[in-house]
DNA sequence: GGGTTTGCTTGATTTCCGTCAATGCTTTTG
DNA sequence: CAAAAGCATTGACGGAAATCAAGCAAACCC
């Protein structure tokens, strides 16, 4: 594997504290995979055997109903890591995983997982730092949709993109508006008043901020 | 501590799968707590050093806005254990928790809980498996705050009360309606208007169905 | 038992957001 | 280069829910 990969793997709470050649056990022979853009990973309700960690693009993760909508819960980028947890939950993913942008992802075969915490606690409790952070992150999520109008989750979402604490900054937007409006909740419509409304106050796009 | 609470500890998948004398340690002297109703048990940025498990009654777990609105993400009850990930996430917890109802906890130490899992790995299987179920079940709130209408989430909600699949059945709400609408995510007044309308369709209601 | 408090319902109004539809812009493709 | 496809914006409309405010009922308390 390429330094520079296994370097974005040792960043992520899960492997940082491993040591290196269990580390080296779990990511296995094969290396990194890429895909392309709209690529599934899984769906939900497929028997959940692996888990993945992301080396570069984003991935969306979304539950659909029925009747065909969908809700993003989750975004992931470079350096994290996700469906740990459905590795645990008895065979199921509860959510699909779909390449938002052209990506590399590294993919970590459950059972060898989860032997590995048998002989080794201290990963075992690295995992559930990982899970309590999504956990974490989802809490703050539902608190958003429940509370805050989608203008303001628009801001937030900026002002968290934003290097700089103060003065003006630009940023790129790392993926499609449509995916930034799933991701906050709402219709690309939606979405696009809600960006209309804030140029009202000084927020200029061009692209970016 | 009593055979039936001991029952209802050995029901939770954390307790079911550990040892039993484990179990006693982890549990300590003290054993259980009367907590009477409005209760706090700990804020959003408390030290996190311990979580519960419930014997009886209904706790509350909500996030807090600056403005002071508050967010419901999360109703136990008897047999659940609530804040263990807190546990996990470097300190703080990251939400307030209540009493909602008169209720019996066991308040379990967080220290003795680290130290445990690190003799005994299954036990961290166990952590994994709890916290992968609570990350799931928030999954499925954001899906049904994106997604469903008020009315229908209430309709969800008495349907999973129900004990019988089918024909008519009578349940009893399990705390106040202000709190199930913060369960809901809307606003009493909204809940109101939504039983209503089930109304119409066939429910009918004296504090119950 | 009268008075207060608390919880629930109802009404009127407003805001927000989703839907449907039309248009412009950019990118892709033959 | 022109045609087509995809994405973003904008407008008009409607429905759901929040807000403000009032009315009712049961529970609680001297």
């Amino acid at each position: 594997m390429d330094p520079n990969d296994w370097q974005i793997v040792k960043s992520t709470p899960l492997f940082g504290a491993m040591p290196d050649d269990a580390a080296h056990r779990l990511i296995g022979r094969h290396g990194s995979t890429v895909y392309e853009k709209g690529a599934l990973l899984f769906q939900q309700g497929d028997p959940a055997a692996a888990f993945y960690v992301i080396l570069d693009g984003w991935v969306k993760v979304y539950r659909m109903t029925p009747e065909g909508d969908e809700a993003v819960v989750g975004m992931f980028s470079r350096g994290e890591s996700f469906a740990e947890a459905a590795i645990f939950l008895g065979g199921q993913y509860p959510a699909c995983a779909e390449v938002a942008t052209p990506s590399r992802l590294v993919k970590i075969d459950g059972k060898v997982l989860r032997t590995m915490i048998h002989d080794n606690p201290d990963l075992a409790l690295s995992m559930l730092a990982s899970a309590s952070y999504h956990l974490k992150f989802l809490v703050e999520q539902i608190e958003q949709i429940k509370l805050l109008p989608g203008s303001r989750r628009l801001a937030d979402f900026l002002v968290q993109l934003c290097p700089c604490q103060e003065g003006t900054c630009e940023v790129g937007l790392p993926y499609e508006k449509a995916l930034i409006a799933g991701r906050l909740g709402m219709k690309p419509e939606s979405f696009s008043r809600a960006l209309a409304k804030l140029r009202a106050l000084g927020v200029t796009t061009d692209h970016e901020r």
